[in-house]
DNA sequence: CTTGAATAATAATTCAAA
DNA sequence: TTTGAATTATTATTCAAG
């Protein structure tokens, strides 16, 4: 199992669970059949850049980081905006429509964004299909969507 | 010394320190003359929900919340690109001319993304004023403004 | 309700090894 | 270069007290 291997899985179980701490991320690696210790996982959050943030309740979870996709998310808000036509989804997926000419951009742009609940998008010229890792990750990244829309 | 009045404070030094560990906040607090342990320091951590984030050198910072900003963040970005006219810098001050009627806007958005490098903004009806709590922090936020305006 | 002292829990790093 | 074991450093929490 490479390294990279791993930090992806990381990614997805960022997206599917609530990770209070490395060990539940040692352990849930070993569910996935992945072992290591505590000083890996601390090393790749490191690298990751995750962040251990605290949450509402007072309690603690691991993120993403915000900053790095910060441009990628401006860029996303306004393109996405301004050329939104429609959205539908269903299982795993979500299928924008946008105008002609615009769908490689936004699916370029919802890539670079490395959102958890994103397996892949794929563009043509006046769609957009992102495939999300589960169906929670998918309603979770239609709020996401929903709450770019809302600053035309 | 109220609680309140340390964690303005803390915000403070966020701005102008790089902030390392909790025990760096516990010292600078000192120089100001706050005497407080580690253990209110991690329950101000807490409450205004700082990050402790890992650097690109492989170092770690602490940062404002991102998440809770960003609805502010993105409305901002697309008012002062929308409105923006020119920018002076002087000192702590940010002097931002905008069309007329956009003053009180942009004001109030820098107010609301409460960014540790402000102080106070005034907005009237085509200008707004942005205090800045040291200088360094005032160039801090001027590369900010520099990137929100670079996404039109 | 807030705090410090002490402690427990968690995370980062060192060091040897492969 | 990557890793685990052990260690150290850091952070969170408990518990008693103001």
């Amino acid at each position: 199992m490479k390294k990279q291997e791993r930090q992806n899985i990381i990614r997805q179980l960022l997206a599917d669970h609530e990770i209070k701490k490395q060990e539940d991320f040692v352990n849930l690696l070993k569910e996935k059949g992945v072992d290591v210790t505590q000083a890996t996982v601390s090393r790749d959050m490191s690298e990751m850049q995750l962040l251990k943030v605290p949450a509402q309740n007072g309690g603690y979870r691991y993120s993403m980081p915000p900053q790095k996709t910060l441009n990628a998310s401006r860029k996303l808000q306004q393109t996405i905006s301004d050329s939104f036509v429609s959205m539908r989804t269903q299982d795993n997926f979500i299928f924008i429509k946008v105008i002609p000419g615009s769908g490689p951009v936004v699916a370029n742009l919802l890539e670079q964004m490395a959102f958890p609940e994103v397996f892949g998008t794929l563009g043509d010229d006046s769609s957009v299909l992102v495939i999300c890792t589960a169906e929670t990750a998918r309603e979770q990244l239609e709020t996401k969507i929903n709450q770019m829309l809302q600053f035309n």
